[in-house]
This record gives structure tokens, C-alpha cells and sequence, in this order.
DNA sequence: ACGAGTATTTGACTTTTGTCAGCGGCCTCG
DNA sequence: CGAGGCCGCTGACAAAAGTCAAATACTCGT
């Protein structure tokens, strides 16, 4: 006589239900419990993803403004975020659309770099569960406290756990006091070695940051305002994975960038799908650095944004 | 003002619902039509394969015996259909778990091959409905009236139509009275097009048929009793898409094989991943001869039928 | 332009599903 | 050994979803 566990008991209930189209009394009868432990076991079946439910995206794809831009841009999907009012709210529809078309694109076996933001945590938030197996989710920068709790680790951390994956934390803080000191930690065997396996990501899931003096670096501590001021003088344009990048997209040459521990610019253009999700209208700037700096193989924005992109980059 | 299409509002109405889990009645109010319609839409949604619902078919692989089938008969995989009493009879079972599995294992762009029965039928009946893109599906054997009416190319179009797939049929009889007319048919250039065209499919679909008096075959009326029995005593072991086998599951010298219009038995052994499903336990002659054909790299049978393989293949 | 025929939409009703307080078993610790 | 707490299951009720006949909006041919 076999034991059924309960995780078997759920397992079955799902199939009956969701495969067989069984209704709840009639998965009851068969399982022999009361029909509202079905409904128990299909939820719980549903957030541990043994139960997948999925919708096609190409409602965002559909749009000429996603083909135009693709070519014009050198980018290899865009999906677009509509803003007519029979739409949701962008801020609500885009994690949800960025958390649809990452399960689409992740395979089995992938292994993934998350970054950090506020976008990278809503998107999170709305994850759906999923039984993948063999993914390696890996958290391409450093930590950083956050008025916020959008700690880098917790994005990887929470991702991981909702693909049933395997989670590797970056345990360093992003930003050091002294050059020296982050010099140093990049060089421990731990931290090296982690640092080095970021080229073996196949897909990158990342936001862009803003240089303004109210952004998130500043926030959360890692920069003052006036350090941010100064950067932006000195020709800064966003920031990737904590790092701030110029107009073109490099690296800049700056203290800031020298103290911080996260993955290597190169590394991350390396990254065969990097997926970058942007929120926010006045990311305009640093999205165009990112663009050019070839941070984006695939592309989230809303269809404003859109626009401005295409007229930038049309000609 | 963009028209919306009735494909958009379903689209949106199975968006708003399964992605951003919103209640029928708020989908209605946002979209602006009635629940009654949004419960249309989405069934609709499902029906078209715009809504994806699956369950992980783990719960047939765990077994066991399902690892040891691996192992003996060098196959891929096995998947166990079990006939315990707190299982559901393994006649409705199999298809619906054929089916999840099919669809698991098909990617874009693949080419599929569908061979002829009584289960493979049973399979298209119950294949849940995607969206898949670039699939296509061809016909392995020729057209065959049934007292059924499980006819090859009905196999072939409704999965082609399920999958939203292009279905490809083979406008040919499975088996012509005399033999000539069998190579002159094969020699036409439409025919011998698409049966050049079979070893391109990179996924077939079969299940393998018996040789009794009152197998599939002789129902069909492509053989008598009387021929079929005379093909038993000349060492027949099975059928795979209308040709017989022998024991060791190679193509027998005999008169039907000729005049049957089929995809190549070594063209089908070619498909890298070649998936059987056998329901009936009276084909276990059959299945033997298919395994060591090499028929079958995905495997589905019934837990009795497993362990019988075992028995036979353990040593 | 008109009307027959077809498809879409809806309100009202029925069926199915979600929820939660409370019951009962079972394990733990005093 | 018994009390207390925890976990899982269930019955009963509330909420949500499915269904269908009837009404309305389209389409196409004449």
C-alpha cells in the first residue's frame, strides 16, 4: 500500500482538475476528501507552480511601434506598455508584462542575473510561481540597505524561490568606503569567483538607473546628492547594476564606480538576452546611454517612451 | 481611436484576468461590456490557446519503475500511468497525460509527424489548445476509411488545428489492391515530396498497432483476418503507421508492406525524439518489437505494462 | 435600401468555487 | 499521563463564474 503524501494527494488533485477538467465535488469523490481541501490543494498547487497558467504577450508585440523600433534600435523584441485609457495603469500592467515575458523566455537549465531597483523588485512581486528545473538565478551586484526594501538580494532571493530555483547571493555590499578596501574584497577568492562565473548567465533581468539627485543610488546612501551633481557634470547618464555609465554607455572613470562591487560592464553585454524593464518617463536619458551601450537585447517600455525612443533613434 | 478588435478585447479581457488575476465583474467594468461577455472571452481565450493551462507531469515520472525502464530499454524517458484504486481507469488517463506530455516537449518551429489509431486519436481529442508559433504538422501514413472514425489525416488536422499549427496531409489510400499502383502513387511527384519530407520532423507521434484478427488493421478492412494470420505465421510482431513489423522490428518482406503508401520505417527512426503511447495491455508483443525497432525514445505505458518491459529487459 | 440570416451581447438564473470558523487528531513538553 | 498548541480537514455560507434564452447589432445579397 503506497503512502500518499500530501504533496502527492495536491499533485493529483491538480491533474484531475486542471488536466482531466474534473469539477472540485467530482476530485473529492475521487480522492476521498471533502471538496474544500480540493480548493486548498489547487491554490496551493497554483503558488507552488506545479500549475502553470500562462497568456501569450503578444497583445504588447502587436503594436507597428514595437517592429519600428526593434529596427531601429538593433534590439531583438520590444514589447510596449499601451497608455490609452482603456489600459491598466502602466506602473501596475509592466511588472506584470516583464514578469510574463521573462517566463517565456527562460528555459530550463538557464542561468540568470538579476540586478537591482525598484522595477526588478515589483517585477518579483508579481512573479508567477513555477517548477523549473536546473535554473541558477545570480545576483549581479552588490547589497545595499534601502528606505525601501529593495535589497538586491532579496530580488534574487525572491525570483529563486518563486522558479523553484537555485538562488546565489552576492554577499558584499555594493559600495565600500575606500577604493582600496573594494579592491581588495573583489579580489577574495568568494567574491572573485563569483564575480567571474557572471559570463556564464545566458539572460540578464535588469531596470536603468537615473542620475538625478533624487535617484535611487542617492536614496539608498551610496552617493550623495552633490557626489551625484558632480558625476552628472562630468558627463554621467545612468546607471547599470550600480554603476554609472556615460552618455555612450561606457564605463565612467570615477571614484564611485572604483568602490563598487558588481558584475563587470563587459560581462553583462556578454550576456546573450538582457532584458531591460523601464517604469519611468524621465529615465529617458540613461535609457538612451543603456541602449547605446548595448545593455538591451529586449526591451520594455511604455509606448510614450517608445516614442521618444524612435525619434531619437529613427534617423 | 484604435478600433478594438473582438481579438484585442478578448486578448485584454484574458490579460486583465489570468495575468493580474482582476474578478470577471472588474474586467467588465475596465473593458466596458458586460461580465456575461468576459466569461465568453476567456473561454474563448482558452479555446484559441491564447491562455496556456498546464500541470507538471512529474507525478508519472517518479516512480521508480519508470527510472529502471530508462535504464533497461535505453530509452529517454518513460512516463508511468498508474492503475491503482485511487486512479482514474488508465484508458481516459493515458491521452490526457499523452497529450500534457506532447505538449511539454514541443518547442516553436518544430516539424511534427502523427502515424494512425485508436490512441493517437484519443490523444487529439483531448490536447489542450496553444499557440504556438511556426509548428507544422505532417500526416506519417496514408488515408484509411475506419468503422471508427479515427482516419489519419482527422488525427493529423485536429492536432494541427488545437496547436494552431499548419497541418500537412497525405492525399494518398494506406494501402492500395495491387502493388504497381502503390509505386506509381509513391512515384508521384506530390506524394514523394511529402514522404521525402518526413525525415525533417524532429518529433513523431505513434502508438504501435496488433496483429490479432481483430486488430486496428484488419477492422479498417486494409487486411482480412485471414491475410493478417498468414502474416502472424510468417513472424509479424506489430504495426507501426500501417506497416508491419517483425519481431526485432524491421520492415517484414511481405505483399501489404508493399502496397501500403507510409512513411519510411528507417525515415521515422531518424526523428530524434520519437514518442509512443500504448494503452492496451494486449500489446505487449507489439510494444517489444517497436522498442527494439527503436520507435521509441519517449515512452508512455500503463504500470502494468512497465513492469512486464522490466521483466523482458532487465536481464 | 431592405430584410433575412448570422453573430454578438446581455440580464437573470444556476452551478461551481472560495473562505473561514470550528472540530479533531497528533505531537510535544511539563 | 494530560494539557496546550499546532496543523490539517470539513461543513456551511458567501462570492464568483458558467449558462442560456432573448434582445440587439451587424453582414451580405438582392
Amino acid at each position: 500500500m503506497p503512502i500518499k503524501s500530501a504533496d502527492q494527494v495536491m499533485h493529483k488533485a491538480a491533474w484531475l482538475y486542471y488536466m482531466h477538467g474534473l469539477r472540485q465535488d467530482e476530485v473529492a469523490r475521487q480522492l476521498d476528501i471533502s471538496r474544500a481541501s480540493v480548493a486548498l490543494y489547487l491554490r496551493r498547487a497554483r503558488e507552488s507552480g506545479i500549475v502553470n497558467i500562462s497568456t501569450s504577450t503578444s497583445l504588447f508585440t502587436h503594436e507597428n511601434l514595437a517592429r519600428e523600433l526593434e529596427d531601429a534600435l538593433g534590439v531583438v523584441s520590444v514589447w510596449i506598455v499601451p497608455e490609452d485609457r482603456l489600459a491598466l495603469d502602466p506602473a501596475a500592467e509592466m511588472p506584470v508584462l516583464a514578469a510574463a515575458v521573462f517566463l517565456d523566455l527562460i528555459n530550463k537549465g538557464d542561468r540568470i542575473g538579476i540586478a537591482w531597483g525598484k522595477t526588478v523588485y515589483h517585477i518579483a512581486d508579481v512573479m508567477p510561481f513555477a517548477d523549473l528545473n536546473g535554473i541558477t538565478v545570480v545576483q549581479l551586484c552588490g547589497n545595499l540597505g534601502s528606505p525601501y526594501s529593495y535589497r538586491p538580494d532579496q530580488c534574487t532571493t525572491e525570483i529563486a524561490r518563486r522558479l523553484n530555483a537555485e538562488g546565489i547571493n552576492l554577499y558584499a555590499p555594493l559600495v565600500l568606503s575606500s577604493e582600496r578596501l573594494a579592491a581588495e574584497l573583489r579580489a577574495e577568492p568568494v567574491i572573485r569567483e563569483q564575480l567571474a562565473s557572471i559570463p556564464e548567465c545566458n539572460f540578464a533581468l535588469y531596470s536603468v538607473g537615473g542620475i538625478e539627485e533624487d535617484s535611487h543610488l542617492v536614496k539608498c546612501g551610496a552617493l550623495t546628492p552633490a557626489e551625484m551633481a558632480a558625476l552628472g557634470r562630468q558627463g554621467a547618464a545612468g546607471v547599470i547594476a550600480g554603476q554609472v555609465i556615460d552618455a555612450d554607455g561606457q564605463l565612467m572613470d570615477c571614484a564611485h564606480n572604483r568602490r563598487c562591487i558588481s558584475a563587470d560592464l563587459d560581462s553583462i553585454r556578454a550576456i546573450p538576452k538582457r532584458m531591460m524593464v523601464v517604469q519611468e518617463d524621465n529615465k529617458y536619458q540613461p535609457l538612451v546611454a543603456a541602449i547605446k551601450g548595448q545593455f538591451a537585447s529586449h526591451l520594455i517600455v511604455t509606448s510614450s517612451m517608445g516614442k521618444r525612443l524612435m525619434e531619437r533613434f529613427s534617423k
